[in-house]
DNA sequence: CGATTCTTTGAAAACAGTCAATCTGTGTGG
DNA sequence: CCACACAGATTGACTGTTTTCAAAGAATCG
């Protein structure tokens, strides 16, 4: 599995041989089956992962028990929580498994005692969070200045992927509507 | 001004004396009137604003001609068009003071070619990045989650210095809410 | 003081949410 | 292979909230 992470990861950024060597070394894999839970609210995150085969998401539970979407996660995708996983604080976050998936996983304590060694692998790691950080101001501003049915539009188009695969309450909840309201969007075409 | 940077900068972390002179000597400063355009859309930000007085916002325009406020910036923050500074791509967004206001400015080609060589300088602005996304993500998840009202009390308490020195109909803007909703809301008390 | 900007308000219309029931499709076990 | 259970999606009636638009009151500033 680990041919195919460094493939990708070659397709976007140089990696010395020695760097990938280390990451190689630090990995480990995981299968997952549809529902299972990888990380719980409470838990600190201390494993990120990747993943080869599958979909995941994040997704917080409120003071009402309803459940919010914050993020999918699909074939080369990373997923983990953010801010657990860097301030080693518990996780107000749940990770789940939407389908069964194929996962390469790194220890935090691992992958933070390669980096500084690793000059090729800190570039790759900050332009990720560069990435995310500009993703995240995107939504927020898609969100205050889009409607609903556009956020909705602009999601098919964007993660095409991600739409057929994922159940649409779940879709709802990540644009941040009732499924009412999805449901609605939908059968106004 | 820049002690007074230097100060707030070695309250949060240890930067090494080197460092901080290097920081020192790329260092501008700049005094803007309330009112005044800091940075267009369509401009490449190149600069990153340190606010030693004053009130920034950054915001958008959407198609329609509306303003939508991304963030507000009071003293000691930093502020700019992340996106911007770091793509080198045309910005999306505009920079305005909101008060006359005492900044600190520094070129992002001068902060570039300093960083390599400045360890303690890099952890700083990586924990920087590391928590503007965990505030991005927060700010995502309390959108979906929290009502006008919970959000607005909230912002009162989180950011009770920018509260009492900002026009309302902007933070409606922030909070992503029509200025008659918050009018209603500060009413039932 | 006059001009500008900001805030509140009213009435109507558009929109989104709740709840409960129904419909659909999938998959599992007998 | 069928029946049943189950998760997901839609629907209807109702309720409640938010926006829109315009106007009027405050507050601020030169």
């Amino acid at each position: 599995m680990f041919e195919i992470l460094k493939k990708r990861m070659e397709e976007i950024m140089c990696i010395s041989v020695e760097d990938m060597q280390g990451l190689k070394d630090i990995h480990q894999t995981k299968k997952v089956r549809k529902g299972q839970i990888l990380l719980s609210e409470g838990q600190v995150c201390t494993l990120t992962y990747y993943i080869v085969k599958g979909c995941l998401r994040v997704y917080r539970i409120d003071q009402n028990g309803e459940e919010h979407v914050l993020k999918f996660g699909i074939e080369n995708w990373w997923i983990n929580d953010g801010e657990s996983f860097s301030t080693k604080e518990p996780s107000k976050s749940y990770i789940q498994a939407l389908e069964d998936s194929d996962l390469i996983l790194f220890e935090e304590s691992h992958f933070s005692r390669l980096i500084p060694s690793a000059p090729s692998l800190q570039k790759f790691v900050e332009e990720k969070t560069t990435r995310s950080f500009i993703a995240s101001t995107e939504r927020i501003y898609e969100q205050m200045s889009l409607s609903a049915e556009t956020r909705y539009n602009n999601f098919i188009k964007k993660y095409p992927n991600i739409f057929n695969r994922v159940p649409l309450h779940m879709i709802a909840s990540y644009l941040g509507v009732s499924k009412k309201t999805l449901s609605r969007i939908r059968s106004k075409v």
